[in-house]
DNA sequence: CTGAAAGCGCTTACAG
DNA sequence: CTGAAAGCGCTTACAG
């Protein structure tokens, strides 16, 4: 049997509500008693019981709070599925997470949003930071105050946080890299469509994957970097501009989550000459896309993975304090080629 | 606040002890008031609290066995670095995680150890089934009388399991096959080289390799299925021997554990002439084939996962009594190119 | 600053 | 067949 709190109750001769205050640094405890007791635990390696603290704690009525950046999209869909798996089996401790939608990146209201978080005594947060001061300074000011923030999908730059879980942009970058290299055997000129550069994630996937072109692919240049946004027409006006103005584009990296009018674009410009397509993510356009050979290959990056994992990281922290070892949660990146998905599911 | 057995309790008229009978059928209850108390616990809705239960039932030693069908191999270290990943984690409580290597592919040792585990008062078993009927008809035996066994990696045909968790082997060879066409943009000799069909998942892969060649890539001929073995020497004359005997080969799926030989071997054939190599799994070596070129891509299947998971299923049926919705849980099989590969973490 | 007691929700000898 | 009580290990008012 492991060692238990009794037991070092028991050891220290004193009572276990002692024992508890001191390894949990409540106070209240005879600072050398403490210093005794956190001595003796270590000598025991005592390891508190999961389990046992998950029951305890359940009337306390614990808060995670999740905040978002936008209404929603099919990409959040998934990431927010992720994080009900995740709600679900963490319900028994009676920990609660309740998710707050925001205007789409609007930067004043996601702020709105953590205030009235916190106002309802949330313990813990996971947000989608939109790139602002605003929202930033908060986010410090949280974690220099001991409050567990996750960002969740979008990393900061100059901002401390719990942990940041989602894509290793940098990475995908490359493996886009190395996905296009292979596709087009070294040859190609492309054209790139990326998501909002206010997202810093999505520039530096760009920028990593260029770096690999430039060091390992001779063959292979970059004729436009083409920022698309959101919405079908938006996305539809980007892409023309881009292949009326780069005609000797054969080959794309189509990054965003409007695909029918873009490739009505692509159409349009290209006629029946052929084209090379890599996208990102898996919504059900893509996957039509895939199916019928008008997308080569995609690269997902396991939304549902981002929110769940998220959700377990910050219920770690609040049953057992713990912070994760690394507060750099990459979650996997895939290769998808058309054989993977399962029509069956569709 | 959800509802409980004590509010149930108190609602029949009945003491907790009763409910608890009753609701986990375990006699020593009149039926009618049983069936009251089942009726009852289903208008509420009852949930059992998974955190409590796992707590109370700390004291009763329980343990589960894994069985493995072979002394070691690389891809079978990270199965158990999975089983011991969801043992540390289930650890509080109280539930103990025990492994049996076997003598390699030895039915009869096989089946000793299934019987030592249960000697040994074990509760649930995951097991690498070799496939044999001395195996088979002691699983279909135990499934039977109620006994949970999950098949870890390996399926087999007519038996009975809690679950199988393993690679979807018909989906992983369409996989492959949709790559191999990527890769070789639809024209290819093949020569394929597959672990042993004595496991059936391993014949399903190729077969469905095969036939989707034949329905979707006109320009890929497979001119040799070789099996190989599990050592350096015999994989090295298998391969020898394919390509001696099938000089048209200009593509290989290469699923051997044994890198160095069989390359050598492939080198011998070749000279410098060039080929096009798709491997499985991702061991050191076919890590370095990868980076140094020598593979373009590898088909993975994320053996941590699988063992992780075979274990919390197990662990959900003895806390839970939960059997998983689909028997057949399958990992994702997931396509990897150099870029993927992290130099740092080697 | 400290301890005894009750509680989280489920389970299980034990007594009847 | 049934109930009261104690236990799993941690936490927390409460009394002192």
């Amino acid at each position: 049997m492991a060692i238990t709190i009794k037991k070092i109750a028991e050891i220290a001769g004193v009572s276990a509500g002692t024992v508890d205050r001191a390894l949990n640094n409540r106070g209240r405890v005879k600072p050398e008693v403490a210093e005794r007791i956190r001595t003796l635990a270590q000598e025991l390696n005592y390891q508190p019981n999961s389990v046992a603290k998950s029951l305890s704690i359940k009337n306390k009525g614990l808060k995670i709070a999740v905040i978002l950046h936008i209404v929603r999209n099919s990409f959040f869909d998934e990431v927010i599925q992720g994080i009900k798996k995740a709600a679900k089996e963490i319900s028994d401790t009676g920990i609660q997470v309740v998710i707050k939608t925001c205007k789409d990146f609007d930067a004043d209201y996601q702020l709105k949003l953590i205030e009235e978080a916190l106002s309802e005594d949330v313990k813990a947060m996971a947000i989608v930071p939109i790139n602002s001061p605003l929202i930033k300074n908060k986010i410090n000011e949280l974690t220099e105050n001991g409050f567990p923030v996750v960002l969740l999908t979008a990393i900061l730059e100059d901002t401390n946080y719990l942990a940041y879980v989602g894509c290793d942009y940098r990475r995908a970058g490359k493996i886009l890299a190395g996905l296009i290299n292979l596709i087009t055997r070294g040859k190609a000129n492309l054209g790139v469509l990326s998501p909002t550069f206010q997202m810093c994630g999505h520039l530096y996937r760009v920028n990593s994957m260029c770096d690999y072109f430039s060091t390992h692919c001779p063959g292979i240049q970059v004729s436009s970097i083409t920022e698309v946004p959101n919405d079908e027409i938006g996305t539809y006006m980007e892409v023309k501009k881009m292949m009326e103005e780069h005609s000797d584009i054969d080959t794309i990296l189509y990054g965003s989550v409007a695909v029918k009018a873009g490739f009505r674009a692509i159409r349009e410009c290209l006629g029946e000459k052929p084209v090379r397509i890599v996208a990102l993510d898996l919504s059900d356009d893509i996957k039509e896309a895939l199916l019928t050979d008008n997308i080569i290959a995609t690269l997902i990056q396991n939304p549902k993975d981002q929110g769940y994992r998220a959700i377990r990281i910050l219920f770690e922290f609040l049953t057992s304090n713990k912070k994760p070892k690394n507060p750099l949660c990459y979650i996997n990146t895939e290769i998808i080629v058309k054989e993977c998905i399962n029509e069956a599911e569709m």
